[in-house]
RNA sequence: CGGGGCGUAGUUCAGCUUGGUAGAACGCCUGCUUUGGGAGCAGGAGGUCGUGGGUUCAAAUCCCGCCGCCCCGACCA
């Protein structure tokens, strides 16, 4: 294990995948240094390097909200509880997860500061857990006629859901995300919003993230409350286990009904708007971990590195340093000019250390300079991964991913070297996902691989059930409905109808079940 | 909410059973030697031991209360 180092390694290594997969997620968000817990329960630091992904992230995600036609607003923090109790489902389901503001003062009572018991708010303030009440109820005043439709906002926001359980990335108390939410005049203007951000998300997950992505539609029980239709994008991270990654919600009338926003057709009839709203969080750098890293830490696509290369001048005696550091900057220059991101790390540490501290930080390459360089004319290049090849032995893979380039050649190859490491992290992700993909047609099957050692993965088998069902499979296997596919989502093999491997009814057509976070 | 664990230096932890001057490793700072896969030596800085009370000549240590965090499970748009 590359960083088993030394024999005393209790405070340098991090869990390996195969041996706990779950601690081996925490150690790189720790070690990489992306987040990090907070004084306050269940809510993290996230630490500059992971920000800087998150922002990245973010850039991608709002060019492309923008290029679809929508605009960035915001709206409050706190929302009134009546607000919330407007729309019956959706209060339901957010009900077991508020923070609720009570009051608005404190007092030094007994030498200690506390609530102001007399400053008890006439309504309590919910911490936002979504925007769908507050937003609507401001949406009264915008919309009035068809032509202050389609309204298409989204906001960036900070939301709270005070989950029992929570874990660094995946499931925080407070977290980032963005939140969609449109006004339609008709449900298939709405509808087609809906899948065309679904699609916005997957686009993003796959030629961004290197994550590729299963789209499809929530079963009942699985629904955002209030929600018509939910659609979603699944992800299978390392372990078999399916990651929902983003939503795109049909929301029917329901929120329009609920604030009482109606507006006068082009044919003079007062009729409520059609309503969607979608969101990623901050989830994905969960999911982007989970996808590609690997035991030496963290690996970032290229797209979203906020450093695409490090370089590491390498040095015995001062005349050689001042040499190779001049090198270093040109170095820097050249490839800053070509626009990509590069970092000079001249920091008096000893060249290893460096290599495995940006290693674990997931830089996708690294450009050695020595004095052997020098002399050649060359520049050493490292790349932070490669393809596994089967049989091979951990130095065969740390030389292959090694090369020694003239420096112009080696530079110049830089910004497609991205690109092919941008390619091949996706790849690499979609055949992992096709390792652990299987069409089941019986519970025997689905039985034995869901309660063998490794978790099962991605089962697309014929479902007829109900909700009841869905609890019996989440019970007997820990399996849930990721989602039913929409249409050309299908491998080879798993179109059509069928029966259902449970009831053994009809079906008419597979869905993706899995364990899942 | 159930189960488990933990709160002592920046971090990870030892010390607690059997009360008696606050410890280690890593990290940090300084100097010299080093630098192509986690450097070595020497010196140094750094802690009201989570919190409130009790027992005692004396409490990190024993007793009682409180608070907080982490992990596993239940739950989770």
């Amino acid at each position: 294990m590359a960083q088993q180092q030394g024999g005393g390694n209790e405070t340098k290594g991090i869990a390996t995948r195969a041996e706990d997969y779950s601690q081996w997620y925490l150690d790189i968000v720790k070690r990489a240094e992306l987040a990090e817990h907070s004084a306050v329960r269940g809510c993290m630091v996230i630490r500059p390097q992971g920000y800087a992904i998150w922002e990245k992230l973010q850039r991608e995600l709002d060019d492309r909200f923008k290029a679809t036609g929508h605009v960035n607003a915001y709206f409050p923090l706190f929302i009134p509880l009546s607000f919330l109790a407007k729309e019956e489902q959706h209060a339901a389901g957010f009900a077991k997860e508020c923070a609720v503001v009570t009051h608005h003062r404190l007092k030094s009572l007994d030498g200690k500061v506390q609530v102001d018991p007399e400053s008890k708010l006439e309504e309590p303030l919910v911490v936002r857990p979504t925007s769908e009440t507050i937003i609507w109820n401001q949406y009264k005043n915008w919309i009035q006629s068809y032509r202050d439709l389609p309204l298409l906002i989204n906001q960036w926001a900070n939301v709270c859901r005070w989950e029992m359980r929570t874990r660094l990335f995946l499931r925080t108390a407070e977290f980032l995300w963005q939140e969609g939410h449109t006004a339609h005049a008709t449900e298939a203007e709405a509808r087609e919003e809906t899948l065309r951000m679904l699609g916005v998300y997957a686009d993003v997950a796959e030629h961004v993230m290197a994550m590729p992505v299963v789209q499809g539609a929530k079963s009942e029980g699985e629904r955002f409350p209030g929600a018509v239709e939910s659609l979603c994008i699944e992800a299978m991270m390392q372990d078999g286990k399916a990651l929902q990654a983003g939503t795109s919600h049909f929301l029917g009338q329901n929120f329009a009904k609920a604030s009482e926003v109606q507006f006068l057709s082009k044919e003079g009839k007062l009729e409520y708007p059609y309503a969607t709203s979608w969101g990623v969080s901050t989830r994905l750098m969960g999911a982007l971990i989970m996808t590609h890293s690997d035991d030496a830490g963290l690996i970032c696509p290229p797209k979203l590195a906020p450093i695409h290369a490090v370089v590491v001048p390498i040095y015995r005696k001062d005349d050689e340093k001042a040499k190779v550091l001049e090198e270093a900057g040109k170095v820097c220059a050249e490839l800053r000019a070509k626009g990509l991101a590069v970092k000079l790390d001249d920091r008096d540490l000893h060249p290893g250390a460096k290599y495995y501290e940006w290693e674990m930080k997931g830089v996708p390459l690294r450009i050695e300079i020595g004095p052997k360089d020098l002399e050649k004319g060359s520049l050493c290049l490292v790349r932070r991964f490669a393809i596994e090849q089967e049989g091979e032995s951990e130095a065969e893979q740390r030389k292959r991913k090694k090369s020694f380039v003239a420096r112009a050649e080696a530079l110049a190859s830089v910004p497609a070297l991205m690109d092919e490491m941008q390619a091949q992290l996706l790849e690499r992700a979609r055949n992992l996902r096709a390792r652990r993909t299987r069409v089941l047609d019986s519970l025997a099957e689905f039985e034995a691989w869901f309660k063998g050692e490794d978790d099962g993965g991605f089962a697309w088998v014929h479902w007829a059930g109900g909700r009841a069902e869905e609890e019996q499979m989440a019970e007997r296997f820990k399996t849930s409905i990721r989602c039913i596919p929409l249409e050309g989502q299908y491998p080879a093999g798993a179109e059509g109808p069928g029966t259902c491997l449970l009831t053994g009814k009809p079906s008419a057509r597979r869905v993706v079940m899995a364990k899942a976070y």
